[in-house]
Order: C-alpha cells, then sequence, then structure tokens
DNA sequence: GGTCACACGGCAATCGTTTGCCATTTCTTG
DNA sequence: CAAGAAATGGCAAACGATTGCCGTGTGACC
C-alpha cells in the first residue's frame, strides 16, 4: 500500500491559478493580499486538503512551531500536571509540544537538549536535574524556560525565565499547621541531595521553623519513591519525631504503609505532611495532608514565557495546604489554642 | 541576546576541506566514503559540535525519525506505562516521540491526526476514541499503529497494526477468582459507551461467566472517573452485588470511597475489582485486586510496529490479575472448597 | 599492458515553504 | 491632472540537508 502524495503549496497555487507565493502569503500575512483572492486561494485549499509542511515551513523561515518539554520522569503523576498545562498552552497557541523522559539522568538531560533543541523554537525543563553549567550551555544555545529550578543570572547574561512554586509561603502554611495541633518540633525526610525543590522545602521549613520558635530536624536523604519509605519512617521513629514531613507525596505514602506495617497510627502517634498532592494522595489511607502545587499552572506559564519573549522573569505560583487526614494534634496534648 | 547561528553541514564541508554530500555520506552512509576520510570529518564535525538539523533531513529525504502518540488524557496515570513504554522504544531506536492529547475528543484526535501526520514516520493512537471510518481514514494517509483497539481490514485494505491486551484470558481469571471465592453472579460497572476496551471487558466478563455457570449483569454507562464513584456503587448496592467489577480502577477507587462512605465493608460485604492497575491501586484503602496490562510493553510494541513496516499483525499483550485486599469470599458464606 | 570494475568524492537538483525585491496597477493628494 | 504612495502579485533566492549521476583514480585480472 502507498501512501497518496501530499498536496503541496504549489498544487494550490496551481489549481488556483496563482503564484506560490501567493498561496503563502494567503495563509500566514492575510492582510498582504487582496480579500477576494484570498478567500478564493482558501476555497481551493480548502477543496484540494492542503495542510502545509511543517519541516518545510521551518527551514525557510527558522521557526518549527513546536516547543520541548523535558521531565525527569513522564510516569510520575507528579509531573503530568505540568505537562497537561504546557500541552494546553501550546494547543491554544497553535503549537505542537514534544515531550522528553531524562530518566533522571543530567546526562540524558544533556543529550535530550542537543537532539531536540535544533528541531524546535524553545525548550521547558521541568525539575531540571542538570548542573547550573549545563543549563548556561543549553540557555546559551536555545531558547529556554524553567520549572522548579532557576538560574543565577550572571552580570552580562540575563537569567533565564522560570516558574517556581512558592515555597516560602508553603513551607510557612505547613509550620504553622503543625504549631496549631501543639507540635513543637518537626522532622524532614529529605530527597536526593541534587533535588532543587528539595533544597528549597528545606530552606523553607527551616526558616519557618525558626520563625515559629518550633525545632526543625532534616534526616536523609532517602528515594522520593515508595521503597524510600521504610528507611524513611523508621528513622523518623527513631527520631521520636511527632510530625514528619516528607520530601514528596510518593515519599510520604511510602512513609504511611510502613508506619501502617509497624502499628504506628497516623495521625493519632505521628502526623506525616507531604509535598506536591499528587494523583493518589487524596485516596491513600489516611488521606494525606499535603501542599499542593498548581503545576498544571506552571506547566501552562512556562510555555507561555517561551511564546513572549524578552521576559526573563521568574514567576511563582502559589502553593496551598490541603489538610487532610494524615495530621492530628501532637500525641498527649490538646491542640493549642488561641490566647 | 542573539543565539549563536547553528553550525551546518556546510560549515562542516568547509572546515574539513570536502564537499557537503561528502559529510552527508560520512555520517549516514558510512560505507560509501573512505574510512580515514570519514574519520577526519567526524572529528571536525564533533569540534565544530555539528548536529544535523532535523528538519532539513526530514525535507530531502522525506523521513523525520520522529514518531507520534495519541493518548486521551495525558494526566491519567493509565497511559503512563504507554507512554514511558513508547518513549523508551523510540529513544531506543534513535527516534523522537512526540505526545498528543486528544482530550478524550474524537474531533480532537481527527485535528491531531491532520496536524501532527505530516511531521512524522508514523502515528500510535492508543484507545482511539474516534469512528472506524475516522482511523480509516487517517490510515489512509499516515503510517498507524493502534493500542487497545483493532480496525477491521476490509478486503483490499490491510488491516492496521495494533496491540491489545488479552482481555479473554484477563476476565477469564477475574471470574475464576471470584468463583473460586464462592460468587454466584458479578456485577459489571460500565464505563463510556464508546470505549472499545469497555466493550471488550463486558464481552469477556459475560463470557467467562457463561462458562463457569454464574450471572453476569451490567449496569451504567458511568463516568469512568473517580466522580462517577458515587452513582455506580449505590446501582451495584442496589443490585445486591457480592461482587462488583468496575470498567476501570479509576471508577473502582471511586466506588471503594462511596462504600467506605456508606459504611459498606469491603471486601467483607461485597467484593470490588478493577481493571488497569493504575498507579495508586495498590495503597488506595482496601488495595485493589485488578487486571494488570503491560501497558508499557504495549506502548513500546506499538512503535516497534511502526519501526518495522508490512507487519500489519494485532500483537496481544498478557494481563494479570492482581489479586489484593479488595476481593473476599462471598458474604454469609465459606469460600467454596474443591471437591 | 590493456581493460574492466569498483571505490570514492564532487556537482547539482531537489524537497516545500518563506520572504526580499521588483513591477505593475490603483489610489491619494495637492 | 500629475506625482508620489500604497496595494498587490510574481520571481527567484534562500533554508540545510539528501541523493542520483558523473568523473577520476586505483587495483585486479587476464
Amino acid at each position: 500500500m502507498t501512501l497518496p502524495k501530499r498536496v503541496t503549496i504549489t498544487d494550490v497555487a496551481e489549481a488556483a491559478g496563482v503564484a506560490a507565493s501567493t498561496v503563502s502569503r494567503a495563509l500566514s500575512t492575510p492582510g498582504r493580499v487582496n480579500a477576494a483572492t484570498r478567500e478564493h486561494i482558501l476555497e481551493v485549499a480548502g477543496r484540494l486538503g492542503y495542510v502545509p509542511n511543517p519541516n518545510a515551513r521551518a527551514m525557510s523561515s527558522g521557526r518549527t512551531h513546536t516547543y520541548a518539554l523535558l521531565v525527569p520522569d513522564i510516569t510520575n503523576p507528579y509531573f503530568a500536571g505540568a505537562i497537561k498545562g504546557a500541552e494546553r498552552a501550546a494547543a491554544a497557541a497553535g503549537k505542537t509540544l514534544v515531550l522528553g523522559d531524562t530518566q533522571e539522568s543530567p546526562s540524558v538531560e544533556r543529550e535530550l537538549v542537543q537532539r531536540l533543541g535544533p528541531a524546535v523554537d524553545g525548550l521547558v525543563i521541568a525539575a531540571a536535574r542538570g548542573t547550573d553549567e549545563d543549563l548556561a550551555a543549553a540557555a546559551g544555545r536555545h531558547r529556554l524556560a524553567l520549572v522548579n529550578r532557576t538560574l543565577p543570572g550572571v552580570p552580562g547574561v540575563p537569567g533565564v525565565p522560570s516558574v517556581v512554586a512558592d515555597y516560602d509561603s508553603g513551607t510557612r502554611q505547613i509550620v504553622d499547621h503543625l504549631v496549631s495541633l501543639g507540635h513543637e518540633s518537626l522532622v524532614f525526610l529529605a530527597g536526593p541531595h541534587e533535588s532543587w525543590s528539595g533544597a528549597r522545602r528545606w530552606a523553607g521549613l527551616q526558616a519557618a521553623a525558626d520563625a515559629s520558635g518550633i525545632e526543625a530536624r532534616r534526616l536523609g536523604p532517602y528515594q522520593p519513591t515508595l521503597q524510600g519509605g521504610p528507611a524513611a519512617a523508621d528513622a523518623a521513629l527513631a527520631a521520636k519525631a511527632t510530625a514528619i514531613v516528607c520530601h514528596n507525596d510518593m515519599l510520604a505514602i511510602g512513609v504511611l504503609r510502613r508506619l501502617a506495617g509497624r502499628g504506628v497510627r497516623v495521625p493519632d502517634d505521628v502526623s506525616v505532611v507531604g509535598f506536591d498532592d499528587m494523583f493518589g494522595a487524596d485516596f491513600c489511607q489516611p488521606a494525606l495532608t499535603t501542599l499542593a502545587e498548581r503545576t498544571e499552572d506552571a506547566g501552562a506559564c512556562a510555555i507561555d514565557l517561551l511564546l513572549r519573549p524578552g521576559t526573563a522573569a521568574t514567576v511563582v505560583v502559589p502553593t496551598q495546604l490541603k489538610v487532610r487526614d494524615s495530621t492530628g494534634p501532637r500525641p498527649g496534648r490538646r491542640p493549642a489554642r488561641r490566647r
């Protein structure tokens, strides 16, 4: 079976009795041709089922109308929101989105940037795993936007536009919530050392804890996966934690399962908080109190940054604490009353 | 800030003191040039950081080295596996994967096929929502492979290669499991009417139930989402079901929550089975008994079908029942003993 | 040593579109 | 009504690769 030859701009031009250039302009520079001519061309193009070849278009114009989104792990539900948002924003602008999975690896990330870069108008890298140098190099060669990562703009080189979750507010919300439940300390179960957002989360927690006069300790790093749960949970118990804040929901759910397995009641014996409000956080047992990021907005926003050049801004998207069933009063104490 | 001009094949040719055509051949037809020349060209290309422009390549050769994968909803964890698998298979073959979200809509699907089709070497449509006619039209214009959908090949036109889960075996596993627990009937909570896999699931259940001499009833259709749960669960209770089989895990989890809300114990009062073994199925409460599809294999397999033309086969990927905590003996009865 | 085949490299056409430039026509405006 | 401006359409040159074809040089074989 051979596929039918595609109809080209020349076919349309012939059928309409005009030059190819006129067809091109009728389609992409409406003001440049006579309205009647344009009408006619559009009619013919429609009848012939003409669709411009994106590659040819990219060749001469240099623009591909395509953007790439790189995420560390496509299967991770956390990124699904960003993907969806980016997809939506791209589609709304008539652009195509290419997705890349960096497999949590800086080198795969580099390779993908190199391979996809030339074929797209810009790249969004979510939760970039590469070094600042990697990113700077990428930024020098391509249009770039980052999600949940910033790149310090050195003098002379403008910073890379990025969109980050408001962890400062978010961690304060977490600490306030725990304090109001009577907790006087918290344990943070850290994720991988390289994680930029992990660092921000811990920094925010520390600052908020300090401000509220409670103690914050960090344990780990642990795998930010269900599998990381047992080790992390055991460490937290050994540290006599009353409130556990986990690097992310995945780890938090792993912790929850381990605690259940060890007969530790949540939230009666210990409270657990996550980050991300990942798919599943509301139907695990007990439903997880977690800091929701508007990942869909973040993804859409990143694409917008790419679409609108010049704005090297850092956009901060709000976060919101979802209080569910995994947090409760500090054991052996009534919740603090307002004074 | 202006981006540095990209290095082209001509730059490499000049620097290496050969013609552009030789560079091209050195890269893509190694046998065609002298080994020493090739060595030299490769060295120069590497030094200059030359990366061939995919668009230009596509223009002259007609091949884009890109494939598209269309799914109804990127955020649905069910499709994450297929995406990952396809991504892996494509990357392994040095191909690029473009992702499209059809938003569960036949018309968006059509539009995406039209827009993406010309820019890729082939399309995978997972859980296609379009009509047979839509798909036949797409197949006439592009290389196509389907996941969990088949297209009856009419005489003269070969069928479209596809990969489908083995629902015949899977539904038999479900029924056998329920029968062994003493259940004498089951209620199927159906998803959308248009769902091809939904139809296959129900057909399989019916056949298996018939063969085992138990009764199978169908209720619905319901939304295949958490939100569909309450209505579906209530209907099942009204029907005095002892075993509920849900269209998919999403609905099953929605049902589970509703049952919990109404004080119905699972699996003591009623057993619940899902389809998909979706992310979260193992940590919801109670952990869900569900039919696992190897979606990652399916996705990879679909890409392979595209890579290897000519094979218009239908590949069947095995399914496997994951028995967890949501199924138990029929209430008021000991599990059937082997006789 | 002559002929033939093959290995190797270059020339130039080609893919489908965009876009700078020019020629013609039509419209303004003083 | 003349002259300049604006509108409109066509020509042709890109864009960056691939590939068919041809010419030359080299080795093999008789």
